[in-house]
DNA sequence: CTGAAAGCGCTAACAC
DNA sequence: GTGTTAGCGCTTTCAG
């Protein structure tokens, strides 16, 4: 039962007549408790639905059980994936979320977003947030000096930072691999903005790939998108166009996929004889485009359960004194979902 | 700059040879502080990089600025926008963000996560679950109840809880009307899963509307689909099995109305000459589907804005001792947005 | 204008 | 087993 004004632990001790110690053994579990005193207690407690602030607990304890998260675009479908999978594995391990969202990607001046977190009393902190630009130079720099873990949701910092994140590289050779595999030979690229690291690294993995294969990756074979519908419409009309020959197209993420899909349709360029087509992210709806959409699936829901589970245990570990050296560095590995879209017919 | 390490306001006042309670009024911007002591206290917590403790703060000031949101279906685009416009707002306000989420939309046992949320002193709670089934009838009890003001986001809770939606309903009559006034008369329904109230809504503001123009909606022209683009390709077909004369249709939300155009495409069904086709929901992509989509647009970001914005005055009246008789009830107007769909050409 | 004392709600450390 | 004392970091009295 809830109840309409906070019952202290005083309160409770004066009416199950104990001091408020054995009150706070008694909600803690601790076996120094006769038994029938702690029945009486803990009947009182719940009669008077008395709950100890988690507050005064952070207080004392210096440990407030909750996490910081920050967070940038919400608003996009990958970023709340992740923040799902983050607060059921919270819930799981009893930590709250206190969160934080950048009111853009590229935000400069994000200490007071740490302090923030901080003053409150954050065990430790999530940065979810892709590296875009110079986003994250500077908060290498910062991070170390924090009194809290940080984990980073981004891939290697090329610091001894703790990190988890996709292989975005391998993604790209993956992509691309496979359209070599299914005998496809012209393949264009059209990549994320390139500020994005992971732009860049799935780009690299299409250029390399493509390379191993004795394909040169010129300059018209790619066109920069900025992950938008709109920005994929207009990269594929100009690659059509610089690039006439392509008989497939690796595609940095499903959103633009799905437009290319379309505009193929309407130009009645047939998908996949004509044009193979490999998106990347693995949406839901990727299976449902026409013809559903080959991709690289990234698990954001697992990214984000793994990244609790990882700082937590990083918490724990400081906490209980074990070496803080558990410095996490995972780089997950994305999943090829193959589909009509890429599969060449006899 | 940030310290390695908590620096307490009693350092501070020792460093500045003053009283602690000297650097508190300093902190909270008291006039009651000479101007060279100010600096003096001023220079000193720059120097030493002291931030106050928001934990202690709460505690004894019995307000922690935080507010509680409890949410689910962070997966869905819906659910995490309206927290994109959450975080925006409560940052500009000076609130923290302490996040739930329901495991599903139908949980039961909620109890505990409002307990969680009140026992970290959180100063409000945006309850931003959807109604579906029972699982608001017992929580309608409980919420008056509580210590803390609370904030439905989600249709009229028929008690005097505030609460701020769109106007479903409205919707489905805009939706419906707008066909009717393109020459559609055959107008069929996918409805969400009518455990929700909002699929209830949308459905009996179709029906309604058809029955105002002296049509009736008979069970034969409407099918319930579930959200997902699978059950909106299943429930199309049906629909176009038991309503073959069907020459429009409604559909609760652009998932499953982006499926609906593919398949009318695949089979050859001329959209919107043969088949007229409205949404819902207005996501960003429904303007990229083949034909672009009309739908009936509901900005989830304001919604969360506002939510935030009338909790936070509910608290701070309440704070000052206002009457706390804010009772928010808004229901927002949802815009229809007319793509091509729904054109009939001449 | 400034400081001393008290206490928010809880628990660690030590008595008994 | 249980109570007492002290104090987490801060702010609210109330003196001076």
């Amino acid at each position: 039962m809830i109840k309409k004004s906070r019952i202290t632990n005083k309160e409770v001790a004066r009416v199950a007549g104990v001091s408020t110690q054995t009150v706070s053994r008694v909600i803690n579990n601790r076996p120094d408790v006769s038994p029938e005193t702690r029945q009486n207690v803990q009947a009182v407690i719940e009669r008077l639905g008395y709950r100890p602030s988690a507050v005064a607990r952070s207080l004392i304890q210096q440990r407030s059980y909750t996490l910081g998260v920050i967070t940038a675009g919400l608003k996009y479908i990958g970023p709340s994936m992740i923040l799902n999978g983050m607060t059921g594995k919270a819930e799981e391990l009893g930590y709250a979320l206190l969160l934080k969202e950048l009111p853009r990607f590229d935000t400069h001046n994000v200490e007071h977003i740490f302090q923030s977190l901080i003053d409150r009393h954050a065990d430790g902190i999530i940065w979810a947030v892709p590296e875009v630009g110079e986003n994250q130079s500077w908060l290498k720099q910062l991070a170390p000096n924090l009194s809290v873990p940080v984990i980073f949701l981004t891939s290697p910092p090329h610091s001894d930072l703790p990190y988890i994140d996709y292989d975005n590289y391998r993604g790209g050779r993956m992509a691309t691999q496979h359209l070599l595999d299914q005998g496809f030979r012209k393949i264009g690229h059209i990549s994320g903005p390139l500020e994005w690291l992971s732009a860049r690294q799935r780009k690299e993995g299409w250029q390399d790939t493509l390379r191993d294969a004795g394909i040169e990756a010129t300059p018209s074979c790619w066109v920069e998108g900025n992950w938008s519908q709109g920005s994929g419409e207009r990269a594929f009309r100009q690659l059509l166009e610089q690039y006439p020959e392509m008989d497939a197209v690796f595609v940095a993420n499903d959103q633009m996929a799905s437009v290319i899909l379309q505009v193929a349709y309407r130009e009645a360029i047939m998908v996949p004889q004509e044009l193979g087509v490999v998106g990347f992210d693995g949406l839901v709806e990727s299976a449902y485009y026409w013809p559903p959409l080959t991709t690289v699936f990234q698990d954001f829901h697992t990214l984000g359960c793994t990244a609790v589970k990882e700082l937590v245990e990083i918490i724990e570990a400081k906490w209980i004194g074990t070496a803080s050296q558990i410095t996490t560095r995972l780089l997950l590995q994305p999943e090829l979902v193959i589909r009509e879209s890429s599969i060449k017919r006899g």
